[in-house]
DNA sequence: CGGTCCCTTGATTGATCATTCAACCAAGCA
DNA sequence: TGCTTGGTTGAATGATCAATCAAGGGACCG
C-alpha cells in the first residue's frame, strides 16, 4: 500500500495537469496540491518547474508504447487497422472528456513559443516516437500500399491529421471535425490500397505502366 | 500622417504579439510597449485583457479575406490550386520566420484550455470562416471532384492538415513535416480528381458502377 | 547514544502580473 | 471665459507566481 515516491507523484500529477490545463496555466501550487507534496519537495527533486516539464515529457515518451499503443492495439492484428485504432484511442479520450483533453504534447508544443532547447528537443522526440510506430505499421503493410509510397511521410501525415483534428474538435467542442478528418484519411488510405492492388494485378499480367 | 487611433494600435500590437508569443506569454506591458500606449488607455478601451483578445480575434477574422486570401489567390484562377496556394501562404510565413510563426488561431486555441464562451466562439468562427472559403473552392471545382465527395469535410481536413503541419514544423523547426503533410494532401486530391475523371468517362459510356 | 544522509515542511521572498485611479489634457461649445 | 466630454498619464495596488531556505524528521550506522 506504499505510495509512489514523491518525485514520481509529482511527475504524474504534472503530467495530468499539463495535459488538462496546459503548462503555463498550471501553477506549481496546483501540482503540489494534486501530488500531495510541499514546494520544498518539488524543488528538492527538480531545480525548476521547467525541469519538471522535462521529466514529464520523458515519462510521456516512455509511456507511449505501454500506455497508449498496447491497449489500442490489443486484438487488432491488421497493420493498417492499427493506425486507425490508434486514432480511435484519441477519439475515445476526446469523447470521454467532452473534447477537452486531446494530446498533451500538441498543446505544450503550441503553448511554448520560445521553448528552451531541451524542451523542444523532447517535444520533437515525442512526435518522432509516435511517427515511428505508425511508420512501422505502414511498412509492415507491405504491398498492400503502393511500392513507391513515402511511408514515413504518410506516418507524419497521420500525426498531422490527429493533431489538427484534435485542435478543431477541442475548439468546437464537437467530435465532428475530428471524425471528418479521420474519415478522409481513411478514404485516402483506401484509395492507396486500391492503387496498390491495381498495380499488383498489372504486374501479374506482365503489363507495364 | 495621423497615427492610427490608440484602440486600433492596441489591437494590432496584440494581434502581432499573441501570434508570436501566445496569449498567456504576452503581458499587458508588452502590448503597451509595442503599441506605444499606457495602461490607462488600454483599460479605457477594453475592460480586461481578455476583451482585447476578443477584439483581436474579431479583427483577425475580418482580415482573413483581404489580408490572407487576396494576396494568396492573386493570379491563381484554378479553384483547386487556390486551396494549395492558401497552404503555400502558410508555408511562406513559416519559412520567413524560421518556423516560429504559424497560425495564431491554432496557437491560441490550444493555449486556452478553459476558454470562456465568447473566446471559444470566436475561435470557432475563425476556423469556420477559413473552412468556408476552402469549401467554396472545392464546390467550385465541380465535377473535377467526385460527385459524392463530402466537400465540407474535405475543407475541414484541409484545415486539419495545415494546423497539424504547422504544429509539427514549429516543433521540429523544419518545414519537412509541413511539406510532407501538404504533399500527401495533394496526392489525395489528385487521386480524387482521377476518380472523378474515371467516373465521368464511365457515365459518358453509359456504364454503371 | 550521537551523527550523517536524504528528504520534507511551509512560511517567506521578490518578481511579475493584470488592473485601478486620481490627476491631467485638449477639443468643442456656450 | 468656464464647462463638459473623451481620452491619456503613470504610479500604485493587490494578487499570484516560481523559487528559497532554515528548521525539522526519521532511517540507518557506529
Amino acid at each position: 500500500m506504499d505510495e509512489l515516491p514523491t518525485r514520481d507523484r509529482l511527475i504524474f500529477a504534472a503530467l495530468r495537469l499539463f495535459g488538462e490545463k496546459g503548462y503555463l496555466s498550471t501553477s506549481v501550487q496546483d501540482i503540489l496540491r494534486e501530488a500531495g507534496a510541499n514546494s520544498g519537495s518539488l524543488y528538492h527533486a527538480f531545480p525548476t518547474k521547467q525541469d519538471l516539464l522535462v521529466a514529464v515529457l520523458e515519462t510521456y515518451r516512455q509511456g507511449i508504447e505501454p500506455m497508449l499503443l498496447a491497449p489500442a492495439w490489443a486484438g487488432v492484428e491488421d497493420h493498417i487497422e492499427r493506425v486507425f485504432a490508434l486514432l480511435g484511442a484519441y477519439r475515445g479520450m476526446l469523447a470521454a472528456t467532452d473534447c477537452l483533453y486531446g494530446c498533451p504534447i500538441g498543446s505544450i508544443a503550441l503553448e511554448l513559443h520560445e521553448p528552451d532547447p531541451p524542451v523542444r528537443e523532447l517535444l520533437s522526440k515525442n512526435f518522432d516516437g509516435w511517427v515511428d510506430h505508425v511508420e512501422r505499421c505502414l511498412v509492415a503493410a507491405g504491398d498492400r500500399l503502393p511500392a513507391d509510397l513515402d511511408r514515413r511521410g504518410l506516418a507524419v501525415f497521420t500525426l498531422t491529421t490527429m493533431e489538427g483534428g484534435v485542435m478543431q474538435s477541442r475548439t468546437h467542442r464537437t467530435l465532428d471535425a475530428f471524425d471528418a478528418s479521420i474519415s478522409h484519411l481513411r478514404d485516402y488510405v483506401r484509395r492507396l490500397e486500391q492503387a496498390a492492388s491495381a498495380g499488383r494485378s498489372d504486374a501479374a499480367q506482365g503489363t507495364t505502366g
